[in-house]
DNA sequence: ACTGGCACTCGACTTTGACGAGTGCCAAAC
DNA sequence: GTTTGGCACTCGTCAAAGTCGAGTGCCAGT
């Protein structure tokens, strides 16, 4: 049996009641606090088609229904219109945004603000380093035996690392090396530098051969294999709203996956350009978050995508609202960015 | 009346089972768990007057006794010798942070040791700039208008900034600037550096004063004004042991204050030579943390401190154990750093 | 100064029963 | 065939009442 129209109603119905109080929501109260137009005991008969096919459940016998996973993701992709801002939203996003002075500061008041808009838990990648690409390298001599290699990107993340030289290295030779660098690859992302990297060496002096290779090793640990992704994250007081009923009564695994960076990262970073992801309860990968959604999405400047931001709360959350803002703040961020 | 030397065993008998039972302790179980010579009620009578002293309370009448921040004080004052620490704990500290690349890595291997350790909340304070020296300051054009000034500090900590200037400047007149620039700061502590700062405008060539000027302001910003203080967080997960027993049934302000840096700037930045500071509940200044209780110390090479780190727990803490560890932590870092 | 004894307090836990929201099913109506 | 009203039933919530026992304070005796 296929759910007709009214079915959906009813879980849309169920979804928006039970998010906005929080209690299983029964059949009587339903048709009082929405014109579906047909008695409660209709509704009750829709009520066990849904329940029958997975899309809520009762807590118990006898009391009302609440929505399944599986009922949230059906509202998510087939019920629900995004919400628009409101006006008063809007200006808040622009205020907060505005007056940023680098991109920490940036990256900081982002995430306040998703925290702050959604009243959940939010997560804001920095620009990651294997999306940018190379907007110049210094070598900065500390000593005959050591170089600061600093790298600045497109994105304004500013990378840097100590080099140990094998041998002493006269600073015009240091000069010369930077030069050689920057020819080579400034303007290069960052995924493609490796074999231009590789061919520096190649090419260069003899005498230098050794010393090059070295800053080489460095360089393309900077660039690439410790490409470190970076997060910031904000609002984790929110976990505590809504009481012990959200998170199944536990917070702890939650608040234990939220220290994992690689954990946000793998939730936060996998973005396919354009798209808001949702991730409801059983479909997040990781155990600790079972209990939890992640709404998603990546920014960057244009349509260029170079890092992802989202929140995290309850399954009960305002799936619209949320995605709403998530979006409009990845546009604002990004557009922040473009300016740049 | 004073408090004769029984008086101050039963307190720290209480404290003790409390610490590790988590319960109201009475009389009886009291003198079944130590050795007291006396009988119960010769402790009950004690009780009273501790009570009367205000270091014990009554959850309720007819139940056992608790401590109060008071007691806690008493106890961490006058009748705890730091516990040492086992050998592993210290095979685990070294093992933990042997292996550390950089600054980064040194402090947040610190901070989840810490957590790890405590089982609470960890804080570690990035090496402060105030209390750092300057390493070298570079200039990097970025175009014939815009430099990157990057600062390296002594503790390994690294700043950059970008300088707009006023007017298109040679590349030489940067290296030229960049020589005054090090020569006159090299190795002077950053609170020390703005008289001299200021002698660098006026000491420099009046063709290059504008631009000298609009550097100096930037240098300034970094070194003193903006010199930011960075934090890194651990183990709030620890926060929901002990059920909601702990901090009076709500993480909700003490999630909170654990956001706001400023906050725990306040509580393990303000350190003086070679002390722990131990703040129990109420001697906290933050409302949200009036049911914690924060353990901290400095750290740095040698005798003198560059930041401060330290825990945070509920009041019913392992006050000894917490502050071996948090010294012990502390001394190895310092250690690292002076490696370095 | 310490101890044992004793009456008393009071929170924690259990039991009981009433209440009511909510359900499932069925026969009748549309 | 779908919808509806009616009805018996389930079961969690809440309040009242009762029991239990840990723990206390006090007092008289050693």
């Amino acid at each position: 049996m296929s759910l007709d129209d009214r079915k959906l109603e009813v879980l849309r119905a169920i979804v928006e009641d039970y998010v906005s109080t929080q209690e299983p929501v029964g059949s009587k109260a339903l048709v009082e606090r929405h014109q579906l137009g047909v008695s409660p005991a209709t509704v009750r008969n829709d009520m066990a088609v849904l329940e029958e096919e997975g899309y809520i459940r009762q807590p118990h016998t006898s009391a009302g229904r609440v929505p399944t996973d599986a009922g949230y993701r059906l509202f998510v992709d087939r019920l629900s219109r995004v919400k628009p801002l409101s006006p008063a939203e809007r200006r808040a996003i622009e205020r907060f945004l505005v007056g940023a002075v680098d991109l920490d500061d940036v990256v900081h008041r982002t995430v306040r603000l998703l925290a702050q808009l959604t009243r959940q838990v939010a997560v804001v990648q920095y620009p990651s380093l294997a999306r940018s690409s190379v907007r110049h390298l210094e070598l900065v001599p500390i000593s005959t035996t050591r170089l600061m290699l600093v790298m600045i990107a497109d994105t304004g993340r500013v990378e840097q690392r100590l080099v140990e030289l094998p041998a002493p290295t006269a600073n015009d030779d240091v000069l010369d090396m930077r030069r050689k660098i920057n020819a080579k690859l400034s303007g290069v992302k960052l995924s493609d530098t490796p074999p231009l990297v590789a061919a520096l060496v190649e090419e260069s002096d003899p005498a230098m051969r050794n010393t090059m290779a070295c800053v080489a090793s460095v360089l393309l640990e900077t660039l690439v294999e410790r490409s470190e992704e970076r997060l910031a994250l904000a609002g984790t007081a929110n976990l505590t709203r809504g009481g012990v009923l959200d998170f199944q009564g536990s917070l702890r695994p939650v608040l234990e996956a939220l220290e994992e960076e690689v954990i946000l990262l793998k939730l936060i970073g996998e973005v396919e350009p354009s798209t808001t992801r949702v991730r409801i309860g059983d479909e997040n990968e990781i155990d600790n978050l079972r209990a939890a959604s992640v709404v998603s999405t990546g920014y960057g400047p244009g349509t260029t995508i170079v890092g992802g931001l989202g929140v995290l709360g309850p399954t009960r959350m305002d799936y619209p609202g949320t995605i709403a803002t998530v979006r409009a703040v990845a546009r604002y961020v990004g557009d922040l960015l473009a300016q740049n």
